[in-house]
RNA sequence: GGCGGCAUAGCCAAGUGGUAAGGCGACGGUCCUGCAAAAUCGUUAUUCACCGGUUCAAAUCCGGUUGCCGCCUCCA
């Protein structure tokens, strides 16, 4: 199956077809390290995390990198705010996102470079587009001359005219237009600064990722990725750079995630309706938060709530639920039972990745095969050993692809009962007291009291099931 | 003001020309059972915001209307 990706300014699917055979080169805008990350952040790198192990698993050799913006106005600010270097500041951060992504079990991008490593390369580029007519100095700080680039505006569809009508831009003196953006910009006392032809100063945001990008992939990206809200002004302007100084197409793919929304708005600092990454997985399971936000479409907007959560959280379950009874199926050798819904479910996946990685359509192939799965052993309450090999398949491809179903499928559903626990104030021998209490009351026929602790522990979030094996109980 | 996106069942969510995936919920069956719950199976949109148009055929294409969201300032 060929793959075909949506490009941003295409509006449109096309086949994937790499610029080198079959090398992928991708880049995608990674942080501004001055605070904790948000779901927000957590959805674009698992969006792009879940996009680099698909090509992988399609045989490319991808070369994925992802920088830090470790230096910034923001940066700078928060670092005096809190009377520390903006080095250390960013240091600590840095460390953070790598703890985030860790507990998200985003794999780390071959090539993670940060700004301040590659002063020599941006101070490169700059040369070369001040010679080219494309920026100027002034006041030591340069500047890109935005209307000496033709194509500017042609990513977020916007002309130069409708722009400078619209304009909500500091009037800055120094500038030609006020639509030019820095390239460098010449630091005040007690900021940071690297030497340069121009001023003791250092690289302005855009800058970086061109340099950065072109210095590990070269002048053309096959995959550059981002945020939507990186679309305008970022990805143009670094267009306006690479393609200023290289004169080649910059990218051939343009692949933008759609936000995670609260209560339908934008998670902002200035609203302060932004979870973070930390606070969530204290009590949600990565997977959890990982197949929510692969629940949808990587273009389209999430709304963030708790019940989008528990709906991942219930998927999840019934997932490893089918895992577990598959394993515990007795083995009969005979005629495998499930090849065909293996194969369904390994081609429905494919094909669903392919389209653009849809992966909300992928998951309903999970669904799908679950209950294929479910139904089968419902039937013949056995599975041949060559069923159990080709389910082993399936789930290695899930592994591989999304980052879930990697858990032991009882180490996975005793977690559960367990952060179940937590939220309710018992501990495992408070509830399995309750047990023994209830059914001594059930022996004696007093229904009454029975029921009273199996509602009780119901309120807790704690459901009581009665089976012949005996009592067990589950997190509501 | 300019640019862009979205609108699919009670809720979440796929679907870009061929007659509506999947999940949750609800309902029904099976199993179990003191009763529940769980598990499991099945059913659940003649219809895709609204109006018009193109077409043999439209949720899908075109034009218009309404509503929501984003970008234009740092933002994943």
């Amino acid at each position: 199956m060929a793959l075909e990706i949506y490009s941003t300014p295409d509006k449109r699917k096309k086949e994937f077809k790499p610029l080198n055979g079959n090398k992928v080169g991708m880049y995608v805008c990674g942080m501004t390290v001055y605070d904790m990350c948000h779901i927000g952040h957590a959805r674009s790198q698992i969006v792009f995390d879940v996009l680099s192990r698909f090509l992988r698993h399609k045989g490319y050799d991808l070369t994925y990198v992802r920088n830090y913006t470790d230096v910034d106005d923001k940066i700078i600010v928060r670092a005096n705010k809190e009377g520390v270097s903006s080095q250390n500041l960013a240091e600590r951060y840095i460390d953070e996102f790598s703890k985030d992504m860790d507990i998200l079990r985003v794999k780390k991008p071959d090539i993670e470079p940060r700004a301040t490593e590659h002063i020599p390369q941006i101070i490169e580029m700059v040369r070369i587009l001040i010679d080219k007519g494309l920026a100027y100095e002034s006041g030591g700080s340069v500047y890109y001359r935005v209307s000496k680039f033709r194509p500017y505006g042609y990513l977020s569809g916007r002309r130069l005219e409708e722009m400078i009508a619209g304009a909500r831009v500091d009037i800055d003196e120094s500038k030609e237009d006020p639509l030019d953006f820095a390239l460098w910009k010449k630091s005040k006392p007690g900021e940071p600064y690297w030497e340069s032809p121009w001023s003791q100063g250092r690289p302005g945001w855009h800058i970086e990722c061109s340099a950065m990008s072109t210095h590990y992939l070269g002048p053309q990206l096959d995959i550059h990725g981002g945020g939507k809200d990186l679309m305008f002004p970022h990805h143009e302007n670094e267009i306006a750079q690479s393609e200023g100084v290289y004169e080649k197409t910059f990218v051939k793919y343009w692949i933008h995630n759609g936000f995670v929304t609260i209560n339908g708005e934008k998670m902002s600092k200035s609203l302060g309706n932004f979870l973070t990454i930390r606070e969530i997985t204290k009590t949600t399971h990565p997977e959890v938060l990982r197949l929510m936000l692969v629940s949808s479409h990587y273009r389209t907007p999430i709304d963030y709530s708790e019940e989008g959560l528990e709906i991942s959280r219930q998927a999840l379950i019934r997932f490893y639920e089918m895992l577990e009874r598959v394993r515990l199926s007795p083995e009969i050798s005979g005629e495998p039972k499930l090849t065909e819904t293996v194969q369904t479910f390994i081609t429905g996946f494919d094909e669903a990745m392919c389209d653009d990685f849809n992966t909300a359509r992928a998951i309903a192939c999970i669904h799908e095969l679950t209950t294929a799965v479910n139904k089968t052993i419902n039937e013949s309450s056995s599975l041949t050993p060559m069923d159990k090999i080709s389910m082993s398949g399936a789930v290695s491809l899930i592994n591989d692809v999304l980052g879930i179903l990697e858990e032991e499928p009882s180490a996975f559903l005793e977690k559960m009962k367990h952060s179940g626990l937590i939220e309710a104030g018992f501990t495992e021998s408070d509830i399995e007291a309750f047990i023994k209490e209830r059914n001594a009351a059930r022996k004696n026929k007093n229904f009454k009291r029975a029921d009273e602790i199996r509602n009780m522990l119901k309120d807790k979030g704690i459901q009581l099931k009665d089976s012949l094996e005996g009592t067990t109980w589950e997190k509501l």
